[in-house]
DNA sequence: TTAACATATGAATAATTGTTCATATATAAG
DNA sequence: CTTATATATGAACAATTATTCATATGTTAA
């Protein structure tokens, strides 16, 4: 409970052990980070964007993004994993759709801060 | 518009065609998923949760978290970029704060889904 | 059974990314 | 000015990850 770990002397202790107290779990924070990890890629929310409209075969995926059926398939696998999509096959073809409402509810909130009107950049320092 | 990218055959064009007209900018789903990518990252999560609660300095944050001030501050930067966190300077301490509520959202969002009941699990094959 | 095809997956590679270390910048105090 | 301190940042390194390639699995049709 020291300052084993940060150089710095100006510590609100109080502060600190106030928020700490109210931290949500460490597994449940890895989890969430986890899950946001799964958005963190072009491919994967395109696939996600694509399902919104309507159920696809793997097939249909990577033609309609231009990429290769085993990129797609590894992408599908990391999304059925962190069951964000589920597979109905039938016959051959396996049709890949969203696995729950939640999912647009992510997606539309990320969208939210996308298209907000940008006031001053503090990016660039 | 062929099947230059997919070996496969039964490929669904229809549909396809109608999915592709439906997508949003491409722009806009690289943009999401840079979005998404900064919640990617359990450090960054943590820090979010904490500025929930309460604005803090650099040096409380390295603490709550055991991590090093230069560890965070990167962290914090990548966060202010993607506009999520803002600055108050107030002497040689700099304050952070959640920039608006679109963050709640996309947090409560994620937590739905992390924290929803599991049924069939599809990530084991 | 054999051939054809849709999908899945292991291994390898290339690219991205988080942390550390050293150091720079900025502010306050002496 | 000089010193001390809070934060920022560039470079290097380690770890993670997305895609490709080759091949395996599972299903249909002959």
């Amino acid at each position: 409970m020291s300052d084993e770990c940060c150089e710095c002397t100006i510590v609100h202790h109080t502060l600190i052990e106030a928020v700490k107290a109210k931290l949500p779990q460490e597994e449940v924070l890895y989890d969430l980070a986890e899950l946001f990890k799964v958005f963190g890629d072009t491919t994967r929310v395109k696939i996600i964007s694509a399902l919104f409209e309507s159920e696809m075969c793997v097939c249909d995926i990577a033609e309609l993004l231009h990429m290769s059926q085993s990129a797609i398939s590894h992408q599908l696998r990391v999304l059925r994993q962190a069951r964000l999509v589920k597979p109905r096959k039938e016959g051959k073809v396996v049709f890949y759709s969203l696995d729950d409402e939640h999912i647009k509810h992510i997606f539309d909130a990320g969208l939210e801060h996308i298209l907000e009107p940008r006031g001053a950049n503090y990016g660039n320092s």
